[in-house]
DNA sequence: TGCTCCACAATATGATCAAATTTTTTGATG
DNA sequence: CATCAAAAAATTTGATCATATTGTGGAGCA
């Protein structure tokens, strides 16, 4: 009688937080691409869903900025303007420095090594050009550095942004290349190593700002 | 002919969206007190409307932070530790000034009339101790200020935090009185009709710090 | 070009099922 | 016989779906 599983998940987590997963997932790793059309009736055929599940899902992903709600109930991935870039570097900045610093001062040696492990599978996927491995290890490496923070409110913050940028990271890497990316992730590692919680939050400003540079260059181009 | 009002709408705007904005006002200024709980079928009596509207308006407010998920698919109102206070103080000086600089460079003098009459409104509700009133008019106050900016990104932030402290500023009013609150909004408006930028950055992250440290106060005692 | 009408997609309702909490019942122990 | 605890029933609440309703964009026609 229990037998009715629900095929998609392990009968615990419901499936509108399922599907809202999966959605996100989607458009941060730019496979939904900025300006493209969301339909409730679509999504419910791709990701074979009801439609309250997805409903609920789109809702939430328009309250975190990920999608943009046209006036006629129109949904669609936003596309950046530059302005919008700029108000994401400062943003940026502003905030995940902050986080860095907090985390430097929870983090063990163990959970350093772990960074230094994603960073080096990040190393990998850029060396093969594995621009969808590249784009998730990145994401895999700021969150676990903002996990170790310990400070939700600040983390949800940084999330809110990369949902708004994470879909213009594929048009950037399809546009220079993953060889020419440069980041600051081994400055961070080392200044978290020795503990000075300063130097690391400055490293991170760096990488946030050679990142999103890289963003605003390519966005400048297409607008 | 469209003369088919439906009770609480201009038959225009959808339930959902309408259930959304009475739910988050109910948040914002604290009629609903922080660790309350919020069900959805008490939400579909106390402000009739169907369940799939207040479902998706309880999930945008989840996304948004206003409310919390706990576990076992109970929801409710947060309440602040001092640890997300101190968040909320470095997110709010971090952003707001930047989003003051910006609004002080679009400003016309008609809107700066515009906000004067509102800082009024809300010396009125000080005098009088109309609790109320004060929250609502140093909402609107800030509101009025943000959207001068023209930058929707660092607004949806600013707009985000005040969802998180908001409902704790009516036990706040409770705990020090009206007549014991500051703000620098006078000397914000004088910077701004002078066009010195800078200058109204400064004082309103004065007028954040000072308000944020009346909360942290509050929030210091009471856990 | 501007109008009417049609089809489709989104919105909203209520029913149904499942899970969780609360209350009641029952049994064991001092 | 009273008290407490564990188990079971009942009620409350959440999740999901099928379906009805409404509104929007576009096709067809003048």
């Amino acid at each position: 009688m229990k037998d009715h599983v629900n095929l998609t998940n392990e009968s615990k987590v419901p499936a509108h937080e399922m599907v809202y997963r999966k959605l996100r997932d989607l458009v941060l790793f730019g496979e939904i691409a900025p300006g493209q059309a969301v339909t409730i009736q679509g999504l419910t055929d791709q990701l074979d869903a009801g439609m309250t599940p997805v409903r609920e899902a789109i809702r939430r992903l328009i309250a975190e900025g990920a999608l943009d709600f046209m006036g006629n109930r129109r949904v669609c991935v936003p596309n950046l303007s530059v302005q919008n870039v700029n108000e994401l570097i400062f943003a940026r900045q502003a905030i995940e420095p902050q986080i860095i610093l907090l985390a430097t001062q929870h983090a063990t040696p163990e959970d350093i090594d772990h960074l230094c492990r994603i960073d080096t599978e990040l190393d990998q996927a850029i060396k093969i050009g594995d621009v969808t491995a590249y784009l998730r290890g990145n994401y895999r490496f700021h969150k676990a550095l903002y996990a170790l923070s310990k400070a939700p409110i600040l983390v949800s913050i940084a999330d809110g942004l990369w949902l708004r940028f994470g879909p213009s990271l594929r048009v950037v890497c399809g546009r220079i290349g993953t060889l020419n990316l440069t980041d600051q992730h081994k400055e961070t590692l080392s200044a978290m190593r020795a503990g000075d919680a300063e130097k690391a939050a400055r490293a991170i400003r760096e990488d946030v700002i050679q990142g999103m540079e890289q963003v605003r260059h390519v966005m400048t181009q297409t607008a």
